[in-house]
DNA sequence: TCAATGACCTGCC
DNA sequence: GGGCAGGCCATTG
């Protein structure tokens, strides 16, 4: 396998990893549980990579709940199938009652 | 080592 | 209210 230094990416996988089913989150929102708000950007990186892990990247959307990354999967349905296989339901590559669907790990993990 | 990129976010016009 | 641009941090070439 691979054991490449405990980057920032093994943390991002370990938080997505840990997203509940039926829920969705924020690359955001994961970085800032990181203690890197600013690198938001970084977390999408690291899903970048995720696809050598077993990561449900398709759990991961922008702060608006758009499906970003769904150009990066297999499939550009696949990543939509994904979610709705779970009770989401994907609007416009957008997912609806995204607030409600919404899974903050700075707060869930923290309680 | 330096430079460029990246599945983003926030702010400003 | 909507659209555009810049910034930040880490990884890879």
């Amino acid at each position: 396998m691979k054991e490449e230094t405990l980057s920032f990416f093994e943390r991002v996988y370990d938080v997505v990893r840990l997203i509940p089913y039926g829920r969705v989150t924020s690359y955001g929102a994961i970085a800032r549980y990181l203690g890197a708000a600013r690198s938001a950007r970084m977390v999408g990186y690291a899903m970048n990579a995720s696809h050598t892990r077993n990561v449900p990247a398709h759990r991961v959307v922008n702060r608006k709940g758009l499906l970003t990354g769904k150009f990066h999967f297999d499939g550009t349905k696949l990543m939509q199938q994904l979610l709705e296989n779970e009770g989401i339901v994907i609007k416009d590559n957008q997912v609806r009652d995204f607030e409600s669907r919404f899974w903050d790990p700075a707060v869930e993990l923290n309680k």
